[in-house]
DNA sequence: GTCAGTGCAAAGCCTTTGCACAAAT
DNA sequence: ATTTGTGCAAAGGCTTTGCACTGAC
C-alpha cells in the first residue's frame, strides 16, 4: 500500500492522533509491503530513516496503531501460553479486543475448498481454526478506550 | 475427559515419557474439564496435591504434551507481537510447529452457517480467520525432534 | 503555550535453562 | 544401574513504564 504524506495525516487526525514524523514512517514501514513484522524488523527500517528512533517508540505506536485499527495484529490473542483442556476437534472464537477465548462447533468451513488455496504438502489433518472478532462486552467499550 | 491411571501410563509410553506422578497430575488437571489453561492455573491446580511442585515443572511438561500431540496450544504461534502489512481482507495459514505465517485468499467459510454457532452479540464484521496446520518443511522432521 | 510524543534507561512479566537430587525404568 | 524427570534459583527475551526533553498543534 502508498500512502502520501496528506493521506497519512488525515488518517492520524480522524483518530486523534498526533502525525508525528516517526508515526508516518512507522505507519509506512508496516504497510509498504504485504508481510507480517515483528517490532524488530520494523525497528530496523525506520531507523535507517529516522537514527535516533527507539525501539519504545516503535512498540508504543505499533500498540496505538492496533488498538485505533489502523493495523491488525497478526496474532489478536492474549501472549502467554494457554492450553486446551478440550481434546475433542472443535474450534475458537477469539475476542480481538480482550483476548477472551470460546470454543465453537460447527461444519462452517469447506474444506474442499480450503484445500485449493492451501499451498500443496500443507498438512490439515487436525485442522484448527480461529475465529476474530469483538465480544459483546468490548463492543460497548468505547474505541480508544 | 476422564483417564484412569493405566490409561495414563500407556499414554505416557506410547510417547515415550515417564509416567511420573507430576506428570499424570498435571495432564489430568489440563483435561479433566475444557477449557484455556494458563500454566499459573495448572500449577494452582497440581500444587493442591503435590505442593512440593514447580511452576518450571508445569511449564516443562506442557511443552512436552504439546510436542508430543497430547495437548493442543490455544495459540500455536509465536508469542512475540506481529503487526499485518496487508491491510486487505484475507485470512492466515499458520504452522503449528515452526510457526511461520502466510495469507490464504477463498470463501471457504460458510459465514452464514458460522453466525449460527457464534453467540449473539458478536461482532464479525471484519473476520480474521487463522487455519492452523503442519508446513511440509515440519512434516518431515521427525516427531520429537 | 499547551499537550501529546519521543527516547532513554530501568523495571516487569513470562518463560527457559543449568544443575544437583530424586524417581522411573 | 541407567536414564529421565524434578525443583530451585538464576538468566533470558520481549514488552512496558516513568520521566525529562522535543515537537506538534
Amino acid at each position: 500500500m502508498q500512502l502520501s504524506h496528506e493521506q497519512f495525516r488525515e488518517l492520524a487526525w480522524k483518530h486523534g492522533m498526533a502525525a508525528t514524523h516517526q508515526r508516518e514512517i512507522i505507519f509506512k514501514a508496516v504497510v509498504s509491503a504485504p508481510g507480517h513484522y515483528s517490532p524488530e524488523q520494523i525497528y530496523a527500517v525506520v531507523k535507517r530513516r529516522v537514527p535516533s528512533v527507539s525501539l519504545a517508540t516503535i512498540y508504543k505506536n505499533l500498540r496505538l496503531f492496533v488498538e485505533n485499527g489502523l493495523l491488525q495484529e497478526v496474532t489478536p490473542h492474549s501472549s502467554t501460553l494457554r492450553v486446551d483442556g478440550n481434546l475433542e476437534p472443535h474450534h475458537h472464537l477469539v475476542c480481538t479486543r480482550c483476548k477472551s477465548v470460546q470454543d465453537i462447533a460447527g461444519d462452517f468451513v469447506d474444506f474442499k475448498r480450503l484445500a485449493r488455496h492451501v499451498p500443496g504438502g500443507f498438512d490439515l489433518t487436525q485442522p484448527l481454526i480461529e475465529v476474530f472478532g469483538l465480544c459483546p462486552r468490548c463492543q460497548n467499550r468505547k474505541t480508544t478506550s
